[in-house]
DNA sequence: CACGCGTGGGA
DNA sequence: TTCCCAAGCGT
């Protein structure tokens, strides 16, 4: 018989494992939290730039939950999912009031804090104190879902039950932090979504799922439905100082907290555009021009953006509303802007054209 | 439970 | 150009 699963990939992390990533040096479950939470649905190599400079900033538990929310969102602009910045300070600010600013070190109450779920959890566990907990990401759900040939898709909730199984019966006593980072480097490098490398893999010889010629075809996905085409008018209203009015969005929904230009969810037309910005933001303008409309494409739709520009006569006075600020146009680096919100702003004329 | 939530890179 | 995906979680 063959070692054990966990054996084998210790002795192939031993060898060839990820071993010097930021997050990697000095343990300690703030560390471990930040980078597990910057990690969800993005990749590492995004990730090391922001997990950086996000510690330069927020060094410890303290520094974020006592930052400005701005600051926050700043520091997460272009890293998508902002929720996930937000439930990181509201988890911070919950640390230091309910725990004493240290983590706990325990999954239930990991799993209380806001954003933490049973994976993220478990690793937190895992990597910081070296806590025998089973993490189950995309790596490790394509690794037990190829190796015990688990079909239907991992949303499914006895696929999900199966697989967590799996990944807690193969979690061993000793070295569960190398363990838990061996498991995920091998799905990241060698047990690919595309083009496994199963010559290189340590646990060939006895996986199901080549065995059954079915290695490409697992895990199963989602059957997936078409893309709606959406539509929305973006105002970039101007003064003569050169300052665009940008609005806070509400905190759900995309680019929830984050800032962006006024927009308008109905068409409109031009000669009705000063009026309707007179009434919604409070600002007289005129002078309406429409530009280049452009579309973007996000995970589940299609946005065709309408941006319109519009002139305020004057130079902006400070605003009583605290969802509306003046901003230069070229940056605003104590804001958090969406990446193509930015695009837009500084190179208008460099959008896609329709 | 199904869906909403971003972005940049690769095929 | 277009599609798909990558260290999940909250609702």
């Amino acid at each position: 018989m063959a070692d054990s699963v966990a054996d084998r990939l210790l002795a192939w992390y031993d060898q060839h494992g990820r071993k010097n990533l930021p997050w990697h040096e000095d343990r300690t479950p703030y560390r471990v939290w930040v980078s597990e939470i910057m990690l969800q649905q993005t990749q590492v190599t995004t990730v090391i730039p922001y997990y950086e400079a996000f510690m330069a900033r927020f060094p410890d538990v303290k520094s974020l939950a006592e930052a400005p929310v701005d600051d926050v969102l700043q520091h997460w602009s272009g890293l998508g999912y902002y929720a996930r910045a937000r439930n990181l300070q509201k988890a911070a600010k919950a640390v230091m009031a309910d725990h004493g600013g240290e983590f706990p070190k325990d999954q239930e109450q990991l799993e209380a804090l806001t954003g933490i779920g049973r994976s993220t959890a478990a690793a937190i566990l895992a990597q910081a104190h070296g806590i025998r907990a089973s993490i189950l990401d995309g790596n490790v759900k394509r690794v037990l879902a190829r190796y015990h040939a688990v079909h239907g898709w991992p949303g499914q909730t006895a696929v999900l039950r199966a697989l967590w199984e799996h990944a807690e019966q193969h979690t061993p006593h000793e070295r569960v932090r190398d363990y838990t980072q061996a498991i995920m480097d091998l799905g990241a490098m060698v047990c690919t979504r595309r083009k496994p490398d199963c010559e290189h893999c340590p646990l060939a010889d006895d996986c199901e799922a080549r065995a059954q010629g079915l290695t490409a075809a697992l895990p199963e996905s989602k059957p997936k439905k078409a893309k709606p085409e959406k539509e929305t008018w973006l105002l970039m209203i101007e003064d003569d100082a050169g300052n665009l009015l940008m609005e806070r969005r509400p905190p759900s929904g995309i680019w929830g907290g984050l800032w962006s230009l006024p927009e308008l969810d109905t068409a409109i037309t031009l000669d009705e555009l000063p009026e309707v910005a007179e009434r919604e933001l409070g600002i007289a303008c005129d002078d309406a021009q429409p530009l280049s409309v452009f579309r973007h494409t996000f995970s589940h739709y299609h946005l065709h953006i309408h941006p319109v520009r519009l002139r305020h006569a004057g130079t902006a006075a400070e605003m009583d509303n605290s969802d509306l600020a003046w901003q230069p146009r070229e940056d605003a680096p104590t804001l958090g802007i969406p990446s193509p919100i930015r695009k837009l702003l500084t190179q208008p004329e460099q959008t896609t054209l329709l």
